[in-house]
RNA sequence: GGCUCCUUAGCUCAACUGAAUAGAGCAUCUGACUACGGAUCAGAAGGUUGCAGGUUUGAAUCCUGCAGGAGUCACCA
């Protein structure tokens, strides 16, 4: 790669000219802003003082020795301050661009199935009610870093965590028994998450009531919280649960068994999947011991109730809590247990939680116990924390109904898609199933974009009518430009007999042809750098930038209609280099990309 | 109240490690379809990067203080 050569060169140079030592990786290059020419620059500021010379100065003989080492390769450089930019020669660019047309791997790395994987969390649902919006963020953060590694090399291992059991499950049963009449999702016609979310809501409900009817007879709130009738029952039915009564974890297993095809069904529709699904069920246990460890180590305590702590006070922290006085465990205890059997599992080189940010807390809290308990790969552990999805009247809140459901929410989006599919009657010729997947397509395509683009860790607002934009800065956009370039693409090969695999010898490329291949060079780069900083919202950045490049290059170039041969092919070979580039950079998004729309 | 994170154009978001005139899209306005796919492109307008200091040749970025917002500090998960 050029940068790096260049960054040999410039060490050298230093070295050679004023002694100054420096390692080629230290040396920071930048693309040369649009005003200016040339294609890299380098900010001499820093070398300056040693150098006890003018920033012109020192730019200008820098400049030149690059130059002259590199003649093959540097065409030219120019000096404006203390920047120092470098043109690279068009023989560089074109060749490069002929280099990756029609390599349908170009940037992403091969991966070392043997090396330790690293091991990415992502979705774990509660069995109680459905996915929404917020799990949306969770799942397609998850699968897509899964893929910004897989893309960089590394050996991802993909596992959910079911959370099945507890006090919320009870709930929904004992809604269920008592005003379900035996409603099935067959009989309803109800998805089967969505039946138990009923039930769960419609125990809230009748809860409220008897909290309510409490009150009014002049018992305190608290005290009618913890009398109600409805919240004694459901956890007898716990503890009926946690003592293997037959009939509970019977009727335990139908309920659970509606939800999980209820998830499978929308996993598949978001296009997410898992190596391994772990249930708490089968692992609370694991936390238990793992906490009476603790005990014998001496690094938790007991209070006089029976309840289990740690001091976190040295950290900074509280006093956490870690297993209750009736010995039932608590979230934390489950998380200690699920990470030791993960790592058990897998051996994982790192371990990645996609969690929201709301458990910033939980997790620092969960590596120092796990450090305590003398687990050194707790440093191992990284919380993948992202950001709340609002909208635009506020929050999401169950209780005010301004949920937005993820099985609605895709609905909405392929029925959008359709209409303006409709609209601009272009897909006449497509059969009824081509046209249904297409639509899903596009939706999927624009809710995975809007969503992805957007930095993990910040709170961002999902706006219902702006993500069904195809317009913009937008995943439909990516895919049209994709589908668009292919046609270009198949009239070459298919009408003008053109050869991918040919030499188009020395030609010379425009700016707006330079600026396309500029941005495919440095897709590597932005690959690596997105998979250090676990965003996949760089790649979405930058797949738009190169769509938009290209569309403006597209747009005043008659690619088809060059006069001159090996322009042409050239020109069709930059054209497939790109629909490499966009397919490979959705592709880390989760988003497919159509061959025609 | 303690701790953590956030605040960039009217709105939604960028800006990799500090670097040249802080960039896109949407919305608004102006232009380009006898066209390889117009779901496009070119252009205009829009900013004291929450406020006040500091460090630096250079700050949206680092430090301090303040204001506003969010999260968390549960025998919930």
């Amino acid at each position: 790669m050029i940068d790096i050569t260049l960054q040999n060169n410039i060490a050298q140079a230093l070295q050679n000219l004023y002694s100054i030592e420096a390692t080629p990786e230290s040396i920071v290059l930048q693309k040369t802003k649009k005003e200016f020419s040339g294609d890299y620059t380098l900010v001499v500021f820093p070398y300056v003082k040693q150098a006890r010379k003018s920033p012109e100065m020192v730019a200008n003989e820098l400049g030149s020795a690059v130059k002259n080492a590199l003649s093959d390769l540097i065409s030219d450089f120019n000096v404006i301050k203390g920047f120092l930019n470098f043109s690279v020669c068009d023989s560089y660019w074109t060749s490069f661009a002929t280099a990756i047309a029609n390599n349908p791997h170009y940037g992403l790395k091969t991966v070392d199935s043997n090396e330790a994987p690293v091991v990415i969390e992502y979705s774990s649902p509660n069995t109680n009610k459905p996915l929404h919006l917020g799990h949306i963020r969770n799942n397609l953060l998850g699968w897509s870093v899964s893929q910004l590694l897989t893309a960089n090399g590394r050996n991802v291992k993909k596992v959910n965590l079911v959370n099945d059991r507890g006090i919320h499950i009870c709930k929904s049963m004992l809604a269920w028994l008592r005003y379900g009449n035996g409603e099935t999702p067959e009989s309803s016609g109800l998805k089967g998450d969505h039946l138990v979310g009923k039930y769960y809501v419609e125990f809230d409900k009748h809860y409220k009531e008897e909290i309510k009817s409490l009150m009014d007879r002049g018992v305190e709130e608290e005290q009618a919280k913890k009398e109600a009738p409805l919240m004694i029952e459901a956890q007898q039915m716990l503890k009926r649960w946690e003592d293997g009564d037959k009939e509970v974890r019977e009727l335990w297993e139908k309920m659970n068994g509606w939800v999980y095809a209820g998830f499978d069904e929308t996993y598949k529709k978001m296009g997410v999947g898992f190596d391994k699904i772990y249930y708490e069920s089968n692992t609370y246990l694991l936390g238990k011991e793992l906490v009476q460890r603790g005990l014998d180590l001496g690094v938790l305590y007991r209070k006089e109730d029976g309840s289990v702590w740690c001091d976190l006070t040295d950290a900074g922290l509280d006093h956490k809590l870690l297993l209750r006085k009736d010995g039932t465990s608590v979230y934390m205890t489950q998380d200690l247990g699920t990470a030791l059997l993960r790592q058990k599992d897998f051996g994982a080189d790192q371990l990645i939680y996609v969690v929201g940010n709301e458990q910033d807390y939980h997790f620092q809290v969960l590596k120092i116990v796990l450090k305590r308990l003398g687990f050194d790969w707790a440093d191992k552990v990284y919380h993948l924390s992202y950001g709340m999805v609002e909208l635009p009247n506020g929050k999401m809140k169950s209780r005010e109904g301004t949920v937005v459901d993820a099985d609605d929410l895709i609905e909405e989006m392929e029925k959008t898609a359709e209409e303006m599919c409709r609209d601009r009657g272009k897909n006449d010729d497509m059969d009824p199933d081509q046209l249904k997947a297409l639509y899903h397509m596009l939706a999927l395509g624009a809710l995975k974009y809007f969503i992805l683009k957007v930095d993990p860790s910040k709170t961002m607002l999902f706006n219902p009518a702006e993500s069904i934009d195809f317009n913009g800065n937008t995943g439909p956009f990516i895919q049209y430009t994709h589908a668009r370039i292919r046609s270009i693409v198949r009239k070459a090969v298919y009408e003008k007999g053109i050869d991918l695999h040919a030499n188009p010898g020395n030609i010379t490329i425009n700016e707006k042809e330079r600026e396309v291949i500029k941005l495919l060079h440095d897709m590597s780069t932005v690959v690596s750098q997105a998979a250090a900083a676990y965003s996949p919202a760089m790649i979405a950045n930058y797949s738009y930038d190169l769509a938009k490049a290209f569309n403006s290059f597209y747009q005043d170039t008659p690619i088809l209609r060059e006069t001159d041969n090996n322009r042409m092919l050239f020109l069709v070979q930059l054209c497939d280099a790109v629909s490499v580039g966009l397919k490979n950079m959705m592709w880390i998004l989760g988003i497919d990309v159509p061959e025609r729309m």
